[in-house]
Parts: C-alpha cells; structure tokens; sequence
DNA sequence: GTCTATACGGCGATAGAC
DNA sequence: GTCTATCGCCGTATAGAC
C-alpha cells in the first residue's frame, strides 16, 4: 500500500515535468515510465491510459493554481484592489510556472468540443460576483459603464499572454531569461494601471 | 507536370486543414493522404517529412497574413491611425483564419529552442520603425513616455489572446459561435481606444 | 509521376504469468 | 503490484510496376 502510493505518484510527478516540458503529445508513456524508474505495464495499472493521466495532472494543476486567484475574485474588496491583488497573483503563479500558460492553451486547442467538461478548466473563468460588481459600480456612476466580458478578457490577455509569446519577446528584444523576468515583474503595475485607467469616468 | 503541382497541392492543402484543426502532433500522415485523396507514398515523393510538410505550410501561412501587418506597422502614418489600422487588419486577419493562434502559439512551445531560425515567425515581431516612433512621439510630447515592448506587447495581448481562449469565452458566457464574432467586431474599437488611451499625456 | 507493396523501429495499450 | 511479451497503429523509407 505504501509502495503502491509512492509508484503512482512517481509516474504523476514524471508525467506532470515532461507534459510541462515538452507538451502532451510529444512526450510518449514510455519515457515517463523510464524517468519515474518504473516498468511501462504499471503506467497502466494505475492510470488505465495516457489521456487518464493526463486528466489527472491537470485537473490538480488548476486546483493548486486557481483556488487563490478565485478567492480574490468572489472577495469584497474595492474593485480597483481587487484588480491590482488579482493581477499581482496571478503573475506571480505563471512567474512561478512559466509552462503553465502554453500547457494550458495547448489543452484548449486539442479539445474543442468538451471543454466544458473538463471542470477543471472552469475554476479559470469564474466571475460572476466580479460582473455583478463591475456593473454595479457602473450603475452608481464610480467607473465608467463597461462590458464586464470584455474586461476580464482584458485583463486576462494582459496578464497571461506575454507568457505565451516568452521566446518571442526574449529572442525579438535580445534579453536573457532573467531580464525577462524582470519584464515581466513590471507588468505587475503596468497591466493594472491599463485597466483601471481604462475605467475611469470620462469627462 | 501540371498534375503533379495538382498533386502536391491537394497534399498541402489536406494537411493545412488538418493541422489547424487538429494539430501538427495529432495529425497522421496517413489521415492527410486519405483526405487529400491520394497514396501514403506521393506524401514522401513530395514532401521528404511531416515535419518538411509542416515547415512549407508555416512559412506559406506567415507570409501570407504577415505582409499586410508589418506594412501598416513601417508606414509613416500618425501613431494614433497607425495603432486603429494595425488592430483592425490583425483582428480581421484572425477572424477569417480563427485556429490560426492556437496553431502559432502550439509551434512557439513546440520548439523553444530555436525560434530566431524560423524566419517566418519573424513576421510577427518586427517592431524596429514602430519602437522608434514611440520613443520619437514621447520625447516630442505627444504621448506619455512609455516603453515601447511593453506597449507592443500589450497590443498583441489584446489582439490575439481572445481567440485563444474562445472556446472558454463561448462556453462560460453561453453565446454561440456568430455572438462570438459580434464580441470580437467589438473589439476592433475596444482595443485601440484602451491602447491610446494608455498614451495620453497625464496632467 | 503515380501507384502497390512491404518493412523498420517507436508508439499506446493490454493479456497473462509471477 | 510488478513484470514480459505482444498487438495494431504510427512516421518514414524504399523497391519496383505502370
């Protein structure tokens, strides 16, 4: 039972580094059973196929990554701290696992039709309070009325696209790894400024 | 000698189909020849590889979406006018080819090392007269100072990370693929007045 | 140029012995 | 639980008929 737990998790950790690594598709089962140090067949055993893994990590990738950045959004803080904390975080999380992002958009090219299913996908776009709030403060007049779709998307794009598009920006400007962390730590106060001058009430 | 440009282009066209559709990776080649009709072997007779078939197909998608693009973006036209333009044909540009980003940012993860080689990615960055018109128009006054990567960076955001996510934004806002479209029409003005906005000269 | 036929090693998955 | 052995499909390659 022991024994059994440590094989299973060294299969999920192997698989989670080379998925991350080098995407789903050209990372096959055997070089995760080889960098676990197990045998091909327990692969199986344990999680009956490759795509069953798959739905595994990732479902526990969004779990670890989104639980914060949905507290903030479901929280009551003012909405212009609510955008500043929520973009901090969330840069801070890709800062972290600078993969993430083209991991997670690889999943949502390679299954078009079930992505709802996939309730892990969810925890990524749950902004319900955070609409009901952006209107409200439109209705009393504080911000400019805006269409709260399309400020999350926004703010999204802002905040996870530049990873995606990393080897572009480091290869485009000629900066190493580092000096595009540093780029990306500025983002930090420039995307929320973006958005919350974007809200201001106009003249 | 007329049927074999026929051939090749059958070739080239079933598989450009499906690697949008579906991916390079989770393509066969055996799929691209029963689409385009034709036998296992002329896919070799052609082509050398999947991969040769995949660099032709990239380096044809660029130049042909990219021309446009960066002759709006080395124009000599008023920054304001310049940046409406841009984003108008960009955004165009990924309405009628909506799978094209998923496919691009999936290559740009692909192969991590080596994107400088890939000239035809180059296209999409190529930022030298536009960078120094904002240094220029700064200094000059017009706009707020601001760094000219970021900006860029910020534009692009804004720009193509709406179609990545579009299964997501369909799906959780519950509209259908024309209200899809309607969103994106939207933001052919949203966009650029959130980037001018951005550069206006603060008290 | 186009096709059939065939072969190679690597892949995901699995049956069955221990 | 863990292993070996094997299956059918994959990308790639080639030999040879028309």
């Amino acid at each position: 039972m022991a024994k059994s737990r440590n094989t299973e998790q060294k299969i999920f950790d192997a698989a989670t580094e080379l998925f991350l690594e080098k995407g789903v598709d050209r990372t096959s089962v055997r070089e995760i059973a080889s960098r676990a140090g197990i045998n091909l067949a327990l692969m199986n055993y344990y999680f009956r196929s490759k795509e069953n893994l798959f739905d595994a990590i990732f479902t526990a990738l969004m779990k670890k990554n989104s639980e914060e950045l949905i507290r903030i959004l479901n929280s009551d803080l003012e909405l212009n701290e609510k955008i500043r904390q929520y973009v901090h975080v969330y840069i801070d999380m890709l800062s972290e696992n600078p993969l993430l992002v083209s991991f997670v958009m690889s999943i949502l090219h390679r299954s078009r039709e079930r992505i709802t299913e996939m309730k892990a996908i969810n925890s990524l776009y749950a902004t319900d309070q955070f609409t009901r709030q952006i209107i409200e403060e439109g209705k009393k007049g504080n911000i400019r009325r805006t269409d709260p779709t399309h400020f999350f998307v926004d703010m999204l794009s802002l905040i996870a696209f530049p990873f995606a598009i990393k080897m572009l920006v480091m290869d485009k400007n000629n900066i190493t790894e580092k000096e595009f962390q540093g780029f990306i730590l500025e983002r930090k106060e420039r995307v929320p400024e973006i958005l919350i001058d974007n809200l201001r009430p106009r003249r």
